[in-house]
DNA sequence: ACATCTCGTTCACTAAAGTTAAGAAAGACG
DNA sequence: CGTCTTTCTTAACTTTAGTGAACGAGATGT
C-alpha cells in the first residue's frame, strides 16, 4: 500500500527516505467496510480521502431521493468542498465497496506542508490538474446527450458500469434510472 | 486596475510594497477588443487569464457549431486545461466584451513563484477553491433540469443573462437556443 | 438606403426523457 | 428455506427537448 502511494506521489515530486518515513509515521491508512458513511449532509469535517483500493461516492439527498454526482476509485482523491469553504457539508460521502483509504485532515496537511514545502507544490499541481480535468468533464457533459454520455462513460471508465448500481450510475449521468434502462435497450437495438 | 488586483490577492496572502511593485513591473495588463480570439483549437499556449473588466468565454466547435461552456467575468480566472496538460487546446477562448485582462504565462509564474514562495501558496488556495466551486456547479448541473438551471442562473448570475447572447447562454445551459426561447416563454406563462 | 447576416422567436413535428405503476430478478436476513 | 427489500426492467402516458423551417428585428457593410 505504501508503494502505491509513493508511486503516485513520485509523479509530482521526489521524496527522500526521511520524508517517506515521515509520511508513514502519520499512519493514514484506513480499511473501510462497504456501506460506511464517511460524511453526512450538514456535518463539518476537515477530512480528505485518497482511494488506494475500492470505491467511494458522493451524493445529495434531494426531495428524499439520492442523487449521485461522483465516484472515486483507485488513485483518485476527494477533498469535499466543505473542507475548503469551512462550511457544513452539502452532500454525503459513502463507501460502496470494501476499501482501503488514505484519510488526511487539513490541519495535519498544513503542518506537514510547513515542514516540507515540497508538499505545497505537489498539492498545487494536483489541484490544478484536477481542476483542468473537472472542467473538461463538465464541458463534455454539457455538450452531449444522455446517450452520448453513457457511451462516453463506457469508453472511459468501463469498470464503473460493472461495479456500480444502475440507479447510481443514472444520476451520475444526470437522468432517471428508468431512462438509463431504456437508453441501454435502445443502444442494444441499434447494434443488431 | 492595480488596486482591483491587489484587493483580490489580499484575500489569500498579504503583499509587501516590494512584492507589489515586482508584480506591477511585470506589466501584465492588456486591453482586449470585443471579438478578439485569445486561443484557438489546436493551438498551444502557456497563457492564463484573469478578468479585471469585461467578459471572456470558452467554446468548442463541434460539427461546425459553437458550443459555449463557460463565461469568465470580473475577478474570475481562467487557466485553460491545455496549459496544465501541455497539449494543444481543445477549445477556443474569445473576448465577448471590450475587456481589461491580466495575461500571465506559466513560465513567468514559475519564476515569480520561486522568488516569492507565497505565490505558490496563493495559487494552491485559489485552485483548491476553484475546484470546489467547479464541483458544486457540476453537481448542480447534473441534478437539475434545463428549466431549473436557467432559474438558478437567473439567481446566481443575473448579469450574464443580460450581457451574453441567448444562443451562447443556451449551450452554456446544455440545450439548443430554440429550447431556451421556449423555456423562457413557459416560465413567463407560469408567472401570470 | 439597400441588401445581407445574425439573432431571437415561433411553429409543427419527432425523439427522448420524466413520471407512475407494475412485475421480475437478485440479495439480504432471519 | 422463505420473506422482505432492493434493484432493474418494461410499459403507457405526459412533458420536454431536438430538429428543420420560417419570420421579423436589428445590426453590419457597401
Amino acid at each position: 500500500m505504501n508503494n502505491l502511494l509513493f508511486d503516485f506521489i513520485s509523479k509530482y515530486i521526489s521524496l527522500t527516505e526521511e520524508e517517506k518515513s515521515a509520511i508513514i509515521s502519520l499512519d493514514l491508512f484506513r480499511s473501510v467496510k462497504k456501506g460506511t458513511i464517511l460524511l453526512e449532509e450538514g456535518q463539518r469535517t476537515k477530512n480528505s480521502y485518497f482511494v488506494l483500493k475500492g470505491c467511494i461516492r458522493t451524493y445529495y439527498v434531494i426531495d428524499s431521493e439520492e442523487k449521485t454526482t461522483a465516484f472515486y476509485t483507485e488513485m483518485e482523491a476527494l477533498t469535499p468542498p466543505c473542507v475548503v469553504s469551512k462550511t457544513p457539508s452539502e452532500y454525503y460521502v459513502s463507501c460502496i465497496e470494501d476499501s482501503i483509504l488514505l484519510v488526511s485532515n487539513s490541519d495535519m496537511e498544513a503542518e506537514v506542508n510547513s515542514k516540507f514545502p515540497k508538499f505545497d507544490i505537489m498539492c498545487r499541481m494536483l489541484s490544478e490538474e484536477l481542476l483542468a480535468k473537472e472542467r473538461i468533464d463538465f464541458d463534455e457533459f454539457k455538450t452531449s446527450s444522455p446517450e452520448q454520455r453513457y457511451l462516453n462513460l463506457l469508453q472511459k471508465r468501463p469498470d464503473l458500469i460493472q461495479r456500480v448500481p444502475q440507479h447510481q450510475l443514472a444520476s451520475y449521468l444526470g437522468i432517471q434510472p428508468q431512462s438509463l434502462s431504456r437508453l441501454r435497450a435502445r443502444i442494444l437495438e441499434k447494434k443488431s
